[in-house]
DNA sequence: GTAAAGTCTATACTTGGTATAGGGTCAAGC
DNA sequence: GCTTGACCCTATACCAAGTATAGACTTTAC
């Protein structure tokens, strides 16, 4: 199938599926006559697991390192299960750190109303009293 | 203050700070006849509003509509109030993907343990099947 | 036969920086 | 007076993970 009919298929947009292929993420298919792309279906099947990686928010580098490893059936497991691992670290620690950075934002919107004037945004002061603070105590740290 | 003593006094790096004023965030200093950047204290408390909202991880463009609101003591809080409002929540909606990330991934890591071989291995399995059961299921989506 | 749709490569752009090359400036020590 | 080292300057290239464009070629439909 050309490069069109696998974007349609995999939800991917051809400039996506050149870009894998440039990463070396997705193999080389054959070319037609006229230099078109021809995929077979275990393209397809290879960028629908890559879809499904990126999906879980694996970097390519990841993904890579996860498809050589499936290239190899007799190899151990234990690289796959630690990029797993590695990569839901990453999420908890990212995790922890949105919901820091949510309870300070509510807590800042909550210092201001739509009807005040700029000079008198407890929203802005927020922000200045924050940096003024981390001014003051920088010596510390 | 020279660019080398605001980087040490914000943390910032002296690329950052030259990046910053780049993007237009920080204004252009006063250049010494070496052409040097001098800071003035004012340009110290202007880094460190941007950099308390780099922290909040605001991008560039909307630190940039902070800081213009800020130039109009008179304005309405309106607009400052939508820009947090907006980035809080992004962040949640963010979070809520994270957790079904992790979720998914922390059932995809249980499939497989540290002795087994590739081709039996129960987290590219998981990837596979998942792969399999989108394929299987994408023209009703 | 022609027009539209599809494909090709190469290149530039995005965000928020970081890193490097190749040069100029300044103060201290000899 | 001169060198050494620390600092600064601009310009450019690089990173992830794509997206967008230009300009050329091919295929498809009428």
């Amino acid at each position: 199938m050309k490069i069109g009919v696998l974007a349609e298929k995999t939800g991917l947009s051809i400039q996506t599926i050149r870009f894998y292929e440039r990463k070396a993420l997705l193999s080389a298919p054959e070319r037609t006559e006229s230099n078109y792309r021809s995929y077979s279906e275990d393209a397809l099947h290879q960028l629908l697991f890559i879809k499904q990686c990126r999906a879980l928010d694996m970097t390519i580098d990841e993904i890579n390192q996860l498809m050589e490893t499936r290239a190899n059936p007799d190899s151990s497991c234990e690289s796959v299960n630690a990029t797993i691992q590695k990569h839901i670290d990453d999420i908890t620690n990212r995790i922890t750190e949105l919901n820091a950075l949510q309870k300070t934002l509510v807590s800042i919107r909550s210092a201001c109303s739509d009807d005040k004037k700029i000079k008198e945004c407890g929203v802005l002061h927020q922000l200045d009293s924050i940096v003024a603070a981390r001014s003051a105590s920088k010596d510390k740290v």
